[in-house]
DNA sequence: TTTCTGTTATAGTTTTTATCTATATAGAAA
DNA sequence: TTTCTATATAGATAAAAACTATAACAGAAA
């Protein structure tokens, strides 16, 4: 098989019309340029050069194939041109999975700050739901995702992100909210609107439910957090639904109530996954802490960035040494 | 340097997305390509595969990389197939230099039959003066030409093809020929039209001058054999004119007499010329041939083709093995 | 003619590298 | 846990690409 140095030789060798010249400029010895003409001429089945002490020039067929030899060397310089721009981890485009509960409010703060660090960056993103998205990750459909946690699998790298509170949202109408807090105890009893069971906030409210005493309505269910709060809306009964959601989408106040509840844990966490063995992990840690940071900078009222568990998630799973 | 084999196993292991089953498709042993994709990966800056346990798949980068590498190796496939198709060398473009005087009366005659024995053998023809031609092919700016003889240069192959009488040619009105035969003596201290110096047919009929006792007119020189043709018509002179062009262009002999000389070597003979180091003299000295055919076989009347001298000119310039 | 010069080809050697076999290592599955 | 499977590493071998030195040869010059 031929090899592009020897291709790359032909072209000199056409061009400077001589094998003594080619071999000087392209600093190698002359009867190595020879051979290696001769190599390539008995790879192709075809005699390229005239040889005569005088010049060296091209033989009919020589002079037909160079033009395809030329482009092929032009191609193979464009992949290293694009080896070389991508050589920086952070040129490439990544595929990010988000989910639909979280991506489309929190995407629009952080792209923002993302293409500003890392301007060659590009991001394809995809929204599925959550389980979707870790095995997607897993099987390599994507190169990251953000997930709720807990996690199904346990083979990812996880670097926790952010806690985002889930506030309970009612009605203007309902009168529920005196002065905009509740106490957990007063949940007890009370009918809550979901999200279908393939949403995974569907599971986090009825883990909630089940500590408050509060009732899941399963009669009627939210297919996206826009349902859900029409239903809020049009008086169906209240709903947790995600702080970033509520401080993106929620801005008439007076048709809605948003309540915090007092003294209890009513929050997701979210996390940024990618598979361990992923070369460019240290590019995803770094857009993690980005992430932290920008939520704690401007959305600090909103969410409560976790600094300390991801990192040390990402490390634990670093590869040791043998001891052997 | 990457190799283009490295190429291939870059997109065979990304087709397969795993190293052990590339290998065995390539019929390669594993380690060999785990470590060829390494050295591809280091000479090209980028890391290309995440390698687990599971499979090996691509990374962004790589992923981006793939298009430009699949269009490379589809260039290269192009140029084996081109170099298989010109691998049998009448598949070429031969760059062929003819006479003014003779290709445009000799090549239609010819060009067919080529065509219908070389059927992918394709001829750029280019008319020029014979000094330049010959010049030419030395100089490699033709492959092959057909020039009259004899030559200036002693570097080149020939292969004499057939000698073409040249006829005298006179007005109707002037009334020379009383049966189209005239004797040699007759023609001394006759006016003789011809073409300006820069064409070899001057010399020609200058040197038939000299051995006749003809004199040749300098005042009023052809330019070509048709303008020389006109003055004969015009009542200028006569002019002697090349068999080929006289079969091929007079069309109406009542405007002229054509007429035969007794007795003398009034003619030219042509040859195809070309570098004794052509790779491809064998098909040149098949094409020789084919001419001589064609002219035995249909302009028997007309030339005399050549069949010794042109063969015995090539072999004698063939390499002998050195005596030491 | 002979000699000199410049170009390509050949011979022989060294260095590099591509390839092999055998084995280590480590996830995933049983 | 053990077993299986995939990739990586080590060491050896074979292939090749590279070098130096020199031969062969055409064309120019003496």
């Amino acid at each position: 098989m031929a090899t592009l140095k020897q291709i790359q030789y032909f072209q000199t060798v056409a061009e400077t019309q001589s094998i003594r010249r080619a071999a000087d400029r392209l600093a190698i010895a002359q009867p190595t340029l020879s051979a290696q003409l001769t190599a390539l001429e008995k790879s192709l089945g075809v005699t390229l050069f005239e040889r005569t002490r005088r010049l060296t020039q091209l033989t009919p067929a020589g002079r037909q194939l160079l033009p395809a030899v030329k482009q092929l060397i032009a191609q193979w310089h464009e992949v290293r041109e694009l080896a070389h721009t991508l050589s920086d981890t952070a040129a490439s485009t990544h595929r990010l999975g988000v989910p639909p509960t979280l991506g489309p409010y929190l995407l629009p703060n952080i792209v923002p700050s993302i293409h500003r660090q890392f301007d060659r960056l590009k991001l394809y993103v995809r929204e599925e739901p959550p389980s979707q998205l870790e095995t997607g990750v897993v099987e390599g459909r994507y190169d990251l995702a953000l997930v709720p946690l807990p996690l199904r699998s346990d083979n990812l790298t996880v670097d926790v992100l952010f806690r985002e509170p889930l506030m309970l949202v009612a009605a203007r109408e309902a009168g529920l909210a005196q002065d905009g807090v509740l106490q957990e105890q007063e949940l007890a009893g009370m009918s809550i609107l979901g999200l279908d069971e393939r949403h995974q906030l569907h599971r986090e409210v009825q883990r909630i439910c089940e500590r408050t005493g509060a009732v899941l309505n399963r009669d009627y269910e939210g297919t996206s957090l826009d349902t859900l709060r029409q239903m809020v809306v049009m008086g169906m009964g209240v709903a947790f639904l995600p702080a970033l959601y509520i401080r993106s989408e929620i801005h008439r106040p007076e048709e809605l109530d948003v309540i915090r509840i007092e003294g209890s844990h009513l929050y997701r966490e979210h996390a940024l996954v990618y598979r361990p063995g992923s070369p460019v992990r240290r590019l995803y840690q770094d857009l993690a802490n980005l992430v932290r940071e920008r939520m704690a900078k401007a959305f600090a009222d909103v969410v409560t960035p976790i600094f300390d568990r991801g990192a040390a998630s990402s490390i634990s799973r670093c590869r040791m040494p043998s001891s052997r």
